[in-house]
DNA sequence: TGCCTTATTGGAACGACGTTCCATTCATGT
DNA sequence: ACATGAATGGAACGTCGTTCCAATAAGGCA
């Protein structure tokens, strides 16, 4: 244990993982997801690429570790002072705020569903479906419910910051789209040519806090 | 005109995007996402690759272009006589079917929510919950939380793809997992120890189709 | 019929990526 | 001092998406 201890020390300035995940998330932020690359990582740490190797398996477990450092911010502070439907409601705008402030995370959730800060989220959910007063049988359909919702606009999201990364700001581009919605065939696409108008307007955390409140109406129904 | 129809045959056995695109889901469909390179589909074409950028812009056109062929059979030939809540579960299963026997598509509609293959789904859920008598205000809203949870879940497929290709049968694999949740920390992961026995066993479908069936109820009660 | 024009083709080449490899460095225990 | 092994840094490999361009082939036109 005294060799662990001195292991972490052996050089000043040491590479380790938490200082390469934490440059991996400074690159993530600043630049976007396409900026991070073992390379830039190498050179934002003074070093080269195959030392990065000796810390981290591979870039998949990199990106796993950088979300999940940042869910662990949501997860571990949680309150449970409040009912349990506020508890959800909170987690969830929690992750909303994580995913728009980092909007690499969303993509990164979405595409492995069984990395650890998707655990952690399972588990903050279905505490608090449970708390809920939800029969047993249906806890877990309950809760992967509510985390698919989560999951889904996790990757609309990540896809939007892509989107509106390029050029132009955000209320331009959605206006565009709207207007190819509202060019579409009127009777192939009535729905879609209806809400045109209120995507441009529209407000993303009220629509996800929508959501959620859609699907714990549902669950109370078999509560 | 005649010069377009003659253009179409100008050459026998001539590309085309609908040729290009019914390979890569040919490539897709046997080997998975990773193996649609366009390499691969050029040799498949017997042809080279800078040809195929003749007829697609990039490789995203091209996945846009192979998902939406496939939703567009489920969206084309919906039934109207059941009714709305009906056609809309049977909308998500085939949607979830789709999925279950080409996971790629996960993947892509996850990736990218203004495709149009997005657009069809967004439609013919939206157009049923209309149906179902939502007010007008909260139309979006319940159409969205509807759409995001089968994004989700498409997601989530989709990563289970890739993970299962990887070798191992399924069960084993998933059961390789539970064993993980079980001997998670009591104290913080209490609800996932508690379903990691249900894991195994579960079925995907039923429990998508039970995530559909809260969401309707929940819908229901603003209607 | 023979040329000319242009859409289309096929494959070489480019730059960037994740990853591997390995000679070198450096703190440590002897 | 010196041997050991953890840790480093950068070259090199193979693959990818994409670009570029010389070669081709099918009309229209003389």
């Amino acid at each position: 244990m005294a060799t662990l201890t001195q292991r972490t020390e052996r050089r000043a300035n040491a590479l380790s993982k938490e200082r390469i995940v934490e440059a991996a998330i400074e690159i993530l932020d600043a630049d976007g997801e396409g900026a991070l690359t073992f390379r830039a990582l190498a050179a934002r740490l003074k070093t080269g690429s195959g030392a990065i190797y000796w810390h981290v398996a591979d870039k998949s477990e990199l990106l796993a570790a950088a979300a999940d450092q940042l869910v662990a911010g949501l997860t571990t502070g949680a309150k449970t002072d409040l009912p349990p439907r506020e508890v959800i409601r909170a987690l969830a705008l929690g992750v909303f705020d994580v995913i728009d402030a980092h909007p690499w995370i969303g993509g990164q959730l979405s595409r492995d569903p069984w990395q650890h800060a998707v655990l952690r989220i399972l588990e903050g959910v279905g505490a608090q479906v449970q708390a809920l007063g939800v029969p047993r049988p249906i806890q877990f359909n309950a809760t992967t419910a509510i985390l698919s919702f989560i999951l889904g606009l996790a990757g609309q999201y990540a896809a939007g910051a892509r989107f509106f990364a390029s050029g132009s700001d955000r209320a331009t581009l959605l206006g565009a789209i709207a207007d190819k919605w509202e060019r579409l065939d009127p009777v192939a696409y009535p729905f879609v040519r209806q809400v045109a108008a209120q995507l441009p307007e529209h407000d993303d955390r009220e629509q996800f806090l929508a959501g959620v409140d859609l699907i714990l109406a549902g669950i109370e129904t078999v509560r």
